[in-house]
DNA sequence: AACCACTGACGACTATAGTCCGTCAGACTT
DNA sequence: AAGTCTGACGGACTATAGTCGTCAGTGGTT
């Protein structure tokens, strides 16, 4: 995948980079690094950062697992994802 | 699967199982029909089903698809499920 | 009785969520 | 320079989200 592939792809509404981009926000300013996240949640370290570069798409339960650990209920998390989507173009 | 432990595992907290009821809910009050419905969303009509049954759970991307149809905004859905699963035991 | 719209349910499939192993690179510390 | 922390990224896997075809049951209508 080539950086002209991804730069196009991201000028399109693209539900799992706006959500990487909540979560990341989320996590750093709950203080968590991507390990200690992916520890305290019982998910892969890989798969959170998967998350955040936009590679996955989380599932319902997924969401609710993250917020547990990130002073965040699952429907703000997913109000701020609704947010970002509007302000696409 | 018997009667019986369905009704046993109604007992627990089921993300599935709430979202369900909440989906079901949501449908039911826009006068769709599961199959109208999918249709609409570009689902299949036996996943809609399985979800109203608890027999699988969405990804974010679905919640925003069904939702587009559904005369509520993501994070209003998922505030419902989030209020179920406080008020279960 | 026969039709119709709706839904539940199942098996078998394909696509993707999520795990587990690892390597590499940059930033910061000692 | 060596060690630690962090995150990007890959390959190969397992589990599950989501599709497809089909049959059966229910309740309403004619």
């Amino acid at each position: 995948m080539s950086h002209l592939e991804d730069d196009f792809k991201m000028n399109y509404i693209n539900l799992e980079n706006i959500f990487g981009k909540v979560l990341k926000t989320l996590r750093l300013k709950s203080g968590y690094s991507q390990e200690k996240l992916a520890l305290d949640c019982e998910l892969d370290r890989t798969y959170i950062s998967m998350l955040e570069r936009g590679k996955r798409q989380p599932t319902l339960k997924t969401i609710f697992t993250l917020c547990d650990k990130l002073n965040c209920s699952p429907s703000e998390m997913v109000r701020h994802v609704e947010i970002e989507v509007e302000k696409t173009p």
